[in-house]
DNA sequence: CGATGCCTTGAGACTGTTCAAATTAGGTGG
DNA sequence: CCACCTAATTTGAACAGTCTCAAGGCATCG
């Protein structure tokens, strides 16, 4: 169940069989499963745990006092939402199931044994965090600087590269449990406009998008529309020094 | 010079005298200086150091092929730029001096004898990490879901929190080197736009700005329009159970 | 005192929004 | 398996916020 996370970390560096082991008995406490549309955690909790996403979409999102309401990160199976949150004495996000969701929430205590006694992890997991910022800084951009058609065409491709590295690609289509009210949440644009702007991508021949799966017709063009720049996903396998050597 | 960092890490958990020693003698190795507008390090390049800024206004940001450019982070004093950034092998953003700045430039393995030795240290960079992350995420949130008058406002109140922890508030006012160009890069904004805004809230009584300096004249109008809601910055006194004890 | 960068202004155009309603799809119980 | 219920998608038309382009004014610094 846990080896999306395995897989992830392994876009960084190879793991030995101890660490994956050890891995893999931190994810096996605690799994707990969760609704569509419930929340992991919520604004203002005290956050005592680590969640690890095994299976569904999940987000993290914030919201204003009059309701608005923006999706700064998506989850898939793999991501963990956030090493040593415990640090932070409330959560300032929520983070809530797009599907229904299966996580493994490790407690403060078993995370700091994973992490004190395998240094290979504490890399992989500080590599992960650097990615995890590097995709919120690029949301930024995205939200920031590139029209609807550019933005939506970009998360597409950013969606489809992640779960790609985690298996969850076949050929060149992916699940897509967002709803357009999701897409605009997530995109800081209106459900409307999102509706319109799947259609100019429809009639353009990018995608398919049917039934909660998002067919990528044409990815050249689709990189290209978004001006999409693959480095910050940092998936090339850089820690090639640290490798286990098992 | 360094004490900015120190008053920062300070909001969450006291230091010991020994901490304060490492992290000032860590700091004092390789300080350089930068004119204002250029790069201190840029996209593509192998990070090797971890910056810390001692004096003036950075940024982080990124461009699209086109020419577009979003600010997607401000550093002011006492803020590190990326610990552990050397574990990427590129960089995936720039980071540049909007004014003249002095940063030290720590390198990987002092950073690392710094952790090493330091497990207090080693929490507060996670802490750091983790408000980091969290202001990036707000900043999502604002460039998503706020309007033009409301993203500046909510801008201005962040960056005067943020010079407050390190001292640089002075009563209602900060220096404030940002021109409508780079405001606007940081907010997604269109600089004519900036300017219309910006004439709005001195209409209104918020603000004043001129020669580049910031005076806030209604700080609960600003913060009230800018739904402002500190928690993001995590200031509180977090970790009080690891205070040193001297 | 001239040059350069920054700020300001105007007018028109466009992207994306709002509001409201109709249509379709998906899930559930009978 | 159909009927229903609700959630999700789609459509239309008017509107608003923000952008574009272009020009002029101001300030600071050598």
């Amino acid at each position: 169940m846990a080896n999306a996370l395995i897989r992830r970390l392994e876009a960084y560096v190879r793991l030995s069989a101890d660490d994956r082991k050890a891995l893999l008995l931190a994810a096996g406490e605690g799994i707990r499963t969760f609704d569509a549309r419930r929340d992991l955690m919520r604004e203002g909790d005290e956050p005592r745990v680590v969640n690890l996403i095994l299976s569904g979409w999940a987000c993290r999102y914030k919201t204003l006092p009059d309701g608005r309401r923006q999706i700064v990160a998506l989850f898939v199976p793999g991501d963990l939402c956030d090493p040593h949150i415990y640090i932070l004495k409330r959560m300032d996000h929520n983070v809530g199931a797009i599907t229904p969701v299966t996580a493994a929430q490790v407690g403060r205590d078993s995370f700091e044994r994973l992490i004190s006694e395998r240094p290979r992890i504490v890399q992989a997991l500080w590599w992960h965090e650097l990615v995890v910022t590097a995709i919120q800084r690029e949301w930024t951009l995205n939200i920031g600087q590139r029209t609807a058609y550019e933005r939506m065409a970009h998360l597409m491709v950013e969606m489809f590269l992640r779960l790609q590295t985690v298996g969850m690609a076949e050929g060149n289509s992916i699940e897509w449990p967002l709803t357009q009210l999701d897409l605009a949440d997530a995109t800081g644009l209106t459900p409307v406009h999102v509706n319109r702007t799947l259609q100019a991508m429809r009639r353009d021949g990018l995608i398919e998008l049917a039934g909660r799966r998002l067919t990528i017709l044409d990815m050249a063009a689709l990189k290209s529309t978004a001006m999409f720049n693959p480095e910050y996903l940092h998936l090339e396998h850089e820690g090639a020094h640290l490798d286990a050597n098992e």
